[in-house]
DNA sequence: GTCCTTTATTGACGATGGTCAATGACAAGC
DNA sequence: GCTTGTCATTGACCATCGTCAATAAAGGAC
């Protein structure tokens, strides 16, 4: 782990536990086994989390850093997502039916995640069933979320779906590389590398 | 309600009666109680589920039929899902936050939906943690289609979607308008029509 | 620092999509 | 039957995107 991230994350683990007792109204021991089923880990720059064929089994927080997901379509990278702070992201899916993803999750910086095995999960949703209540809260944020993304690209152009990134994850621009963000708008870099044009020098 | 759907209703009042009995162990009066927060509704084509403006409180399962979810943008109708038999929909987020949603749901074909509200969903998860494990599962199922769909709709053309419509959902060309059809595809409808027109003729 | 790789930009050109207008096909209402 | 309105198709024209190639800029490794 990176030193600087040492102290990261023993601040994040408190914060963990305060939420923890805030939303779950359970006994300290029941907070204590939840907590402890949780992992924090701390990846360099580059290193994957999961790669096409693997079983992805966790479900994992972004505490700090940047984490994209794309798959290899005709020798093409297509990214799909870019998860920052306090985004998660799992699939439950493959978890479910032991079946391999077919995308990377790759850092695009150093970064630390809270991680739980969707094992567990499931386990203390039996055990706690109002840790599955604010769970089951959280994945239908999750679904609208993924809903209005979908009817946003949907409904929108290239040049839109830049300026939307521009206005809603503005810091998206400076972290990331700009050909994964053009496969992320579904363009090419050559054509992201005009829009960008177009909007600083509108004839 | 149409004559020819009583009958229809009937049968899907008993079968899924069986699902419930099935898929929780819990009570004969559990079972009871959860089965008369369901309702079964049937509407003729053209009707209105829900408009802009409005809250909406239902998880809506089609039985049969076709709904339509769209918005108007510049006066634009952008169609941004077909629901058709087996899926189901819902605003998580319009009913928590008693905020109105921004589109219209509209029957494209006469339809009979099995309709729960959100707040008897609430109450029966209380009361039956096995209820809510069982709508849990099939909220993260809902939530993996709808991440695989916006993985699909960024990494591909509008033909390549075009055709991926004929391949997974092949009855929706023919129950659909093409100018909904178009929308939802991301394009005019004339650009359909010319892919329609390339695919058929390929030179 | 230099070298080398990766990334971003620009130009040229063909393919595709958007727009507008005209036409054709079809169904509903009278 | 005719009319009307809706939807689908086609053509013309322009804007934008993809592709390929060349160049410029940025970042790492040494």
């Amino acid at each position: 782990m990176f030193k600087e991230h040492q102290s990261l994350v023993s601040r994040y683990k408190k914060e963990m536990k305060n939420s923890l007792a805030a939303y779950l109204q359970i006994s300290e021991e029941g907070i204590e086994e939840i907590f402890s089923a949780i992992h924090f880990k701390s990846y360099p720059k580059g290193t994957f989390l999961v790669e096409p064929g693997e079983v992805f089994n966790d479900c994992c927080l972004i505490l700090k850093g940047c984490v994209r997901q794309y798959h290899l379509q005709d020798g093409e990278e297509k990214t799909t997502f870019f998860f920052t702070e306090d985004q998660w992201f799992a699939s439950y899916y493959s978890t479910a039916q032991n079946k391999p993803v077919p995308y990377y999750l790759a850092c695009v910086e150093d970064t630390v995640l809270s991680v739980m095995s969707i094992v567990s999960e499931y386990e203390l949703f039996k055990k706690y069933p109002e840790f599955e209540s604010v769970c089951r809260t959280g994945i239908e944020e999750q679904l609208e979320k993924y809903q209005e993304m979908l009817v946003s690209f949907m409904s929108s152009s290239p040049m839109q779906r830049y300026k939307n990134v521009l206005e809603n994850r503005p810091d998206l621009i400076q972290r990331v590389p700009q050909y994964q963000l053009a496969s992320y708008l579904g363009i090419t870099p050559e054509s992201l590398s005009r829009i960008r044009k177009r909007i600083s020098s509108p004839k």
